[in-house]
DNA sequence: CCAAATCATCAGTGTGACTGACGATCAGTC
DNA sequence: GACTGATCGTCAGTCACACTGATGATTTGG
């Protein structure tokens, strides 16, 4: 389909998919953050705290895995450590590293924010029937598997 | 669902429709600044040139209806029009505006453009069906639309 | 024991958009 | 016609944010 009328070029633009795709993920990336907003987290907050929970070892690697750069993750352990979150500690066996321990306060803050974001999924996905969502989860899923390891796209550092 | 061990923390996470549909959106915004790369334009300027072309008086009412930064839209329209691809002038039924009028060079650019996110689009919906395009664009649409404004939302400036 | 690699950290840099101000112009009022 | 307030485009300064490159501490392998 070409251009036809000026006044089209607009809805062109906005009306496709991958568009559309862009602006539902911005919109529930805010949600996210309105949501955990009151626990004074941010998304990447989560990741990180979360990736400290999953028990991956250094801080390195926890940034390896997640796409955060190494040095925004120090700085996000900062802020996690300094709300009582986690807790830094040398690795006994290898005294280069820091082993990040998730406190109780961390654990529980982890449960609080998971439900809220059980609560902003819920108002995501609207009145969606739940095969609708398993469809949309099934094509999602699909697309991603495809792309995910695609030459030259920056990963996902949420 | 509550977290039953720390290594399925991780993954309840990364595994949310919400959190993929973000992941979605990141992916599907690099594939389109990538394609348009040859051209010289991001997502922002394309959206600042379809702006123009589809005949939004001023550049203010073109920053307010796309939720880009007045200041910031002064600057992709110096960009565009450097390239060649608008061309202002004094508005002179109101000598403070500026009417934004695409060139050829510009509605050729946009033509290739267009064609270009098409192939992307392409790309991004892989081997989906027809019919689950047209379902995948109802459910998105219907997201969008009951969460467009949602107060406390940010404007999508593309 | 030494060289190279790894880890966490920090200071400096750079990018990108926003804040607040400016001169120019317009619309309405007296 | 002069005055007031609002709007337009612009620019300089600022701020948030993440990245680059370097550092000291530590480990690993030869």
């Amino acid at each position: 389909m070409s251009i036809t009328s000026p006044a089209d070029a607009e809805a062109e633009l906005l009306g496709r998919t991958g568009f559309r795709l862009v602006e539902l993920g911005k919109v529930a990336l805010a949600m996210a953050d309105g949501a955990l907003e009151p626990y004074g987290l941010t998304g990447r907050h989560l990741r990180a705290l979360t990736l400290a929970a999953s028990g991956v070892p250094s801080q390195q690697g926890m940034a390896a895995r997640s796409g955060i750069d190494r040095t925004t993750m120090v700085a996000l352990l900062d802020d996690l450590e300094r709300r009582g979150f986690v807790r830094r500690r040398r690795d006994p066996a290898d005294r280069r590293r820091h082993l990040v321990e998730v406190t109780d306060e961390g654990k529980a803050v982890l449960h609080k924010a998971s439900h809220a974001l059980d609560r902003t999924e819920a108002e995501l996905l609207g009145e969606l029937s739940g095969s609708d969502r398993r469809h949309l989860g099934r094509m999602v899923e699909h697309m991603l598997g495809r792309l995910r390891d695609r030459p030259g796209l920056p990963p996902i550092d949420c």
